[in-house]
DNA sequence: TATGAAAGTTTGAACAATCAAAATTATAGA
DNA sequence: TCTATAATTTTGATTGTTCAAACTTTCATA
C-alpha cells in the first residue's frame, strides 16, 4: 500500500503536470511544490519509479505511468470531495478546508469516500470549482480561460479559482468572484499590471496580473 | 507535533490502564495491544519516556505522565466523537466505525472535531457506550459491572460493549444488546461456561462468560 | 534455595523519509 | 565554442519505526 508521502507525490505531479504543457515534471518544481529539499525529491522519484507508479529520467524529469496517474486520481477524488463536504455538511469556511482536506484525503477509506459522494450527489466540482475525478478515476476537465486570456467586454461566469490559499480565497470571496459570479472583463493594463473588472452589479474592481491568472471562467 | 505512532501508544497505555487494577502496564500487553514485538514497545516507551509522556520502569511496566494522559485523551475523544459522527450523520454501520476511526483519529483537527462535537449535540458516550472525553480531557467513567458479576434476577440497562471486533458487534445488534437495551440475567453457570438472560420480550438467550464479560450494564 | 520458563531488554539490521553539502550535468550567453 | 550559473544527482548522515534473535531479569515452584 502507498504511504501518505507517495501519494503526496503522485498528487504533486499530476498537478503540476496539469498546469504546464510539457510532458515531464522537474524535481524543482516538486521541491518547492512540496517544501522539501532537491535531493529528497531525487530519491523519492526513483522510489515512485521502483514501484512502477512513475518513469523517470535522469536530469531531465519524471511523468507518472498510468498506475501512478490511478492513485493520483484516486487521491484527488479524496482531497476534493472532502472539501466540499467540509463546507456543504459541515459548515466549515471554504478558505480553511484545503489544509483539512491536505491530512484527511490520506485517512478516508473508500467507504466513507462514497457515502460523502452520494451525500453530496455526486458532485462534479469543489468548492473552489475544481473537477471531482469519479471513482474510476475519470475527471472531464472543462474548457476555461483565466481573465488574463479571456476576451474583453463580455459577460463572463467564474468557474475555478486556482490557488487556495487562505488569505487569497477570503479576497475572492469578499469581493464575490467565487464560482458560479458573474462578471466582465472592462480592460487590462499590461504597464500597470491590472485587470478592471466589472461585476454583475455594475461595480468595478481591479486584479493585479498574478492574481487575474487565478481566476478562470468559461470560454 | 507527537506522531500518530506516538498517539497509538500512549492511547494504548490509557486504554490498559483502565481494564486492570495494577499501576503498571506491562510491555506485552502493550505489544499484543498493538501487534508490534515485545522489543519495539520496550524501545518506543523509552522514547515516549524521554518526550516526557511516560514514565518507564525498567521490568515492570510503564505509566502515563500527566502529558501523556492529556495527550491520549484527546486522542480517544477524536477517535469516539468520529465514531459517533460516522454512525449519526454518515449512516455507517456501527460494527465498522471504529476502524474507520483508528485511522481518522490522527488527521481529523480541533476545528472539525469540535465542529463535529456541536452536530451532535455534545454527545456523553460513542455508539458503543464509551464515555468522550470532553476537550479538556475530562471524562466520567460511570459505575458499570459486566453480565459475569452483575446481580441476578434484576433488570438491568447495557451502557457499554466492551468489544470492538465487528463480528461481535453485530452479533450484539442481533441479539438486541446494543445499549439501551434492558435486560435481566436469570443464571450463570461456571461449569458450563454460560449466562443465561431474559429480555425484556421474556425471549432468553445465552452467552459464554468470555462475550458476557464485554457486555456492561448499570449497576 | 536453586532453577527454568516467561517476560523483558539489547543488539544489529532494515526501510522510509528527510537534510546539507559536495559533485555532476545541462544550458544560456559571451 | 567555452564557461558560469542553475539544476540535478550523489553522498553520508539522521530520525522514526520496526524486526529477529541473542541475552538478561524476574519469579514461581520444585
Amino acid at each position: 500500500m502507498a504511504t501518505s508521502t507517495v501519494e503526496d507525490y503522485v498528487k504533486c505531479i499530476l498537478l503540476e503536470e496539469q498546469v504546464q504543457t510539457t510532458e515531464l515534471v522537474s524535481m524543482g518544481q516538486i521541491a518547492v511544490a512540496l517544501s522539501v529539499a532537491p535531493g529528497t525529491v531525487t530519491s523519492m522519484v526513483k522510489t515512485l519509479a521502483d514501484s512502477g507508479l512513475a518513469s523517470y529520467e535522469p536530469y531531465s524529469g519524471v511523468r507518472l505511468t498510468s498506475a501512478g496517474r490511478q492513485l493520483a486520481l484516486h487521491v484527488l477524488r479524496r482531497h476534493r470531495l472532502v472539501e466540499l463536504f467540509l463546507v456543504q455538511v459541515m459548515g466549515i469556511d471554504w478558505s480553511e478546508v484545503h489544509a483539512e482536506a491536505e491530512l484527511l484525503e490520506h485517512s478516508v477509506s473508500d467507504l466513507l469516500i462514497n457515502r460523502m459522494d452520494e451525500m453530496l450527489g455526486n458532485p462534479q466540482v469543489d468548492p473552489h470549482g475544481d473537477p471531482i475525478p469519479t471513482s474510476q478515476g475519470k475527471v472531464n476537465q472543462p474548457k476555461v480561460t483565466s481573465l488574463l486570456r479571456c476576451p474583453i467586454g463580455v459577460e463572463l461566469c467564474v468557474v475555478r479559482v486556482a490557488d487556495q490559499h487562505p488569505d487569497f480565497l477570503q479576497l475572492v470571496e469578499r469581493e464575490g468572484l467565487k464560482p458560479g459570479s458573474r462578471l466582465e472583463v472592462e480592460s487590462r493594463s499590461e504597464a500597470a499590471d491590472t485587470v478592471l473588472l466589472i461585476r454583475a452589479e455594475r461595480v468595478q474592481f481591479s486584479l493585479g496580473f498574478r492574481a487575474a491568472s487565478k481566476i478562470m471562467v468559461n470560454s
